[in-house]
DNA sequence: TATGTTTATCGTAATATTGCAATATAAGTA
DNA sequence: TACTTATATTGCAATATTACGATAAACATA
């Protein structure tokens, strides 16, 4: 017990939590919300703008990455990280569509 | 060490990361899209259609309605959830938005 | 080569999440 | 009242996540 039993999900169902998961952490979406601000993609001073220790940042940069959500490298000294903009797309379309889908419903009882 | 730091981040980006949160799971995910799927809200039967027990099922629809994704209540010996439009919208709003300024940007170097 | 700068990784402690058996609660029905 | 059905709660074990200090790795430059 434990750990979550994707086994008995579909891929479909797992993929998305997987995905949205990533985003399921202020630090990450404080990350995500830098990368869109700045202009451009090398930001190597991310480190200095969230209150917490480099290698935690290095990690929350790495769940994000290995997500899908952000893509990029290490450039010599400096990150050269940004946004993946099919993985945000794909979680807009997501609940884009759920939303459709609730409107024609419309015979919410609660 | 160990708690997310949430003091340190914005109210919006704690908001936004409970919210997430909630859906970063498959089982949430297979709740969430059961719950669009019937026609009716009430929905006695999630629990056999999720491959996990019923105490299981009962913290999952728990999370969801703490998080504000589902709103309803135990109706006599039935559940009447259902999905919580807001929410959903929230969701889509800010991913339309992230989106949008990425389209916006179409500076990607990685 | 040595030094400084930047990011990644390792190791580990604290905390949170997931899942279920057992049990409780609540409501309907005989 | 006793019984059945449906959901919630409790308690706990297994696992995952979060965070950081220490250290490594990669690169630039003196």
């Amino acid at each position: 017990m434990g750990a979550t039993k994707t086994e008995h999900f579909t891929d479909k169902q797992n993929a998305l939590a997987t995905l949205i998961k990533a985003l399921g952490h202020p630090a990450r979406i404080a990350i995500v919300e830098y990368l869109l601000k700045v202009d451009d993609c090398i930001c190597g001073d991310i480190v200095n703008e969230l209150p917490l220790s480099q290698p935690t940042v290095s990690q929350h940069l790495k769940e994000l990455k290995t997500a899908g959500l952000i893509k990029g490298n290490v450039e010599g000294n400096a990150i050269c990280y940004c946004i993946d903009e099919k993985a945000i797309d794909k979680l807009r379309d997501y609940f884009a569509h759920i939303s459709t889908k609730l409107e024609k419903k419309k015979n919410n009882c609660c």
